[in-house]
DNA sequence: TTATTTGTGATTGTTTCTGCTCACTTGTGA
DNA sequence: TCACAAGTGAGCAGAAACAATCACAAATAA
């Protein structure tokens, strides 16, 4: 690797991270420290970054991170397992629409290896992560800025949803019932999932077994509305009895 | 193979791979390390690649990302004393609509301190900047993200835009001209400027003196369509005479 | 043909890059 | 506030890459 090609990587990570330190950014890029330091000097006077005790912060630092630091995140290995499965359900030239939460961030992490793509979601987390990929076509719903999930709701959201139709729509939710169907706890985040459930082709809900028999406050839809759902395998048999009774087509991971 | 052609073939490769190592040409072209050299020497001096120690690299990828940082920091000072009176023309209350580009940047900056203040606009950099006032409702256009501008522009977000009525629009723009108005080289991004000029009850545009004179593509509108303009005091004395002559009001800082 | 120019490869001294060491500075927690 | 760990910069040395030069061969011109 050139100089300047490792330079413009040094600069990639940190913009990426919004930092970096210069431990990381030596076994990353397999050169001594010494070398990252110099690099770090020169990307300074250039102005490409900002250098700290340490390593080094991004300038215009654009990161959206998720309320919940991943680590925190409960279940992740669940959520993980289900993105990749549905992350299987989509080919190459599909325009898919992805709901906000944690779940479907999962998925948008692995999306970066498929070479064309439509991608459109109100979620600026996932944004966030597809911001970058020159091979995927993002598109963002518009709306009011949800602070604490960093979603977008409301009726500009579904105005913009109006505009398009998918062939996969991957849906979360926060509840999930035999009899009470899919749930939210806010109002507008309902309507917009709803609305989402109408521009696709084919709607797949993901959820993980913390959701199942919760119920909450706003009902999105009824399960039979969904075409696909990936679980975990610690699904309670007594709902995976009651899916196959509603003739569901689902995925234990 | 002829001089020519080995060098055409020196840029192909380079372009293909984005990278060449001086041993790789050598091997690739059968010729001496010393002859790729010289070659290369002179092709960076007809700027169809940029040498490094080891190899060249191709030029396109090194555009593509110096493109925001730099942008950013040139005229920066210009930009946020432009940036600082049109926050003066704020008022608590306010609905404001921001233009993407790194000047409405600085307004986003400045924002913070309004305590009661709905901003929207097409910007994933401002959005980013506001993500966290509790006391400042954002919201987003929807539309496709322009990767190289972090903005969102096309049907999408002329869509969202339409939904909305705003006391006050703070425009950038990439051209300004006395004869050709308002231009920006993107076709998108002139007709989400279009919309936004629609919706604004004001329409204030801001421009450094780097932008005067300056005739691009796509044309959004004439001078006339906008009720104030902030520019810096390097503004050339024959512009501002024709902003008189428009009977245009404008704010030299 | 002969002289001259041009392009190329080899050689050589010089420059640049990189990792290492070591003395010094900075940040942190007791 | 002090001590200690972590991070830093300067300098050095080896390796790699480089520019300059020369010599030779092929193309061109006389």
């Amino acid at each position: 690797m050139f100089e300047e090609e490792r330079k413009r990587s040094i600069v990639h990570f940190v913009e990426k991270h919004t930092r970096a330190s210069v431990q990381e950014l030596s076994q990353e890029l397999g050169v001594s420290e010494s070398t990252v330091r110099r690099d770090l000097k020169e990307l300074e006077e250039s102005r490409l970054l900002k250098r700290t005790h340490g390593g080094a912060v991004s300038l215009q630092s654009v990161n959206f991170e998720a309320a919940i630091p991943e680590k925190a995140d409960r279940y992740l290995d669940e959520k993980q397992r289900i993105a990749h499965k549905a992350v299987e359900m989509i080919q190459d030239g599909d325009a898919i629409l992805l709901d906000g939460g944690t779940t479907t961030l999962q998925i948008a992490k692995a999306l970066r290896a498929f070479s064309n793509l439509k991608v459109i979601t109100n979620s600026m987390i996932a944004l966030n992560e597809l911001k970058d990929c020159r091979n995927i076509e993002v598109s963002i719903t518009g709306g009011l800025l949800r602070q604490d999930t960093l979603a977008f709701v409301g009726p500009m959201t579904e105005r913009s949803l109006e505009m398009v139709r998918v062939d996969k729509a991957f849906l979360g939710t926060n509840g999930l019932d035999l009899r009470e169907g899919i749930t939210t706890p806010n109002m507008l985040e309902a309507a917009t999932k709803r609305k989402m459930i109408s521009v696709a082709k084919q709607v797949i809900l993901l959820a993980d077994h913390s959701k199942i028999g919760q119920v909450s406050f706003c009902k999105v839809a009824d399960l039979r509305e969904m075409d696909h759902c990936i679980l975990d395998r610690e699904t309670p048999e007594g709902f995976i009895r009651g899916l196959k009774g509603l003739d569901l087509d689902y995925t234990l991971v």
